[in-house]
DNA sequence: CGTTCACTTGAAAGTGTTCAATTACTGTGG
DNA sequence: CCACAGTAATTGAACACTTTCAAGTGAACG
């Protein structure tokens, strides 16, 4: 019986966010503090616009800025010397990318849209040299960082003591608090990525991918069409990703 | 055949650092700068020491302090609601720990010593006066951070698509080139943690490990008695690391 | 000296992967 | 608007790797 339906659905919502309000906003507001916007306003240089496929940046490039989404997702991902690659993160409208290159001066991972996408530029020079300026600014990014970490550590948690079903369904509910974060449907929504990306992010096969969600979809917790989901029951989701 | 030799072999390193040279002060220098040495003082209130077994510090506690290693080995682990515990990471003599907690403001995971340790501590609420004071060192925490990230991103490869073999000797090759780092023998060396640490930290079970560690033993890469492990060749362990 | 803990090893059982084939969708050009 | 080509997703079956369970050995410690 086919799964699919014929039918125009609308991508994960565009809902092009001021700079205001979004990732470059929320990192100088992290503190709680007041910083001056103006300061913000000379911060971030540029918006860019890439399409599907495009690169923001690319591991290895020098490091020369700072990204928070407007509208659209990103994937990011690392190439091991071997040719594997891992996908580490993907990111939705509001959120900031690229802090970890400041380590290295250059960025760790490569950057690409996964649909048409826009950002603001922050150019690191200028951030760093308000950093000075504003304490709270460099405070702000040690709380995104350290915030990476703790997401660092739910992955481990996840790729080292998770099955299959646990995964995805933990990767479902993370997308869910992410979107309900930023006011957008939590229960019904697009997901940009593939299947194989998912699979490659989770570190599980594209096809062990598409049977869990055919196991979920038949139990009545999700329903799928095309990349379209639906969450009928976060209560029985976060039963089977905390099973055990 | 019995493959233990009836011999008390040296524990971990336990060159107990100066506090000069161990990671707050690296942490000050990452930079490359030249902050004042007497600075570190005001910094570092006390040293303790911790026995095997010991906390140095529990997931949930208030945020106090970081602390850098003078001596001895530690290990940190997360507990997740279903009680499933990950160790997310072990650190060495010169290594600086705490610094995921910035955040949430309470420490993230759980810190205990895997063998009598001794450990530089450095409250937070000083490190911060400090930060506004001396902009270096707030740079340098992002930078230790940042190297944080890299670590994880490395992890993600290794737990999401590496198999036993590789993660193994990966893990053998991380911990020689850190020893290296700080001047210690980087192809003789006993290791701290339990088979148990080990196989939860690379995601796999404790037996998986043992069966790993004969395998790479009966192909002479690396000799094990007990805890004492001898690496004879790194580029064979490289090879293994990488394969594919 | 005996108990306990850490480690090792074997055999059976799962869980997820791989390979291969099929189906459905997307975008492009006529 | 339709046909075609290429890509993404799904499904089945065989296989591989790791885990689990069980038992045994050696070492450490009181």
């Amino acid at each position: 019986m086919p799964r699919y339906k014929t039918k125009a659905v609308p991508q994960f919502p565009h809902a092009s966010v001021d700079c205001d309000s979004c990732g470059i906003f929320a990192l100088c507001h992290a503190v709680g503090g007041d910083t001056d916007l103006s300061v913000l306003d000379t911060l971030v240089r540029s918006r860019r616009t890439i399409k599907r496929g495009e690169v923001l940046y690319q591991a290895g490039e020098p490091f020369r800025a700072i990204y928070a989404i407007r509208g659209g997702s990103i994937k990011t991902f690392i190439l091991a010397d071997d040719g594997r690659v891992q996908v580490t993160g993907f990111h939705f409208v509001g959120e900031v990318l690229g802090l970890d290159a400041i380590t290295m001066g250059r960025y760790n991972c490569t950057a690409t849209a996964m649909e048409t996408t826009s950002v603001c530029e922050a150019p690191f020079d200028r951030l760093n040299e308000l950093g000075e300026e504003f304490p709270d600014l460099q405070h702000s990014m040690l709380e995104v960082m350290s915030h990476e970490i703790l997401h660092c550590h739910e992955l481990m948690m996840l790729l080292g003591k998770k099955n299959a079903e646990e995964r995805l369904s933990t990767f479902l509910l993370n997308m869910s608090r992410r979107l309900e974060k930023r006011n957008f449907s939590h229960t019904q929504f697009s997901m940009s990525m593939s299947r194989s990306d998912i699979g490659n992010y989770l570190g599980m096969a594209e096809e062990t991918v598409c049977r869990v969600f055919t196991r979920l979809q038949d139990e009545g917790v999700i329903t799928l069409e095309r990349r379209q989901i639906t969450l009928h029951s976060l209560d029985q989701l976060r039963a089977i990703a905390t099973q055990k």
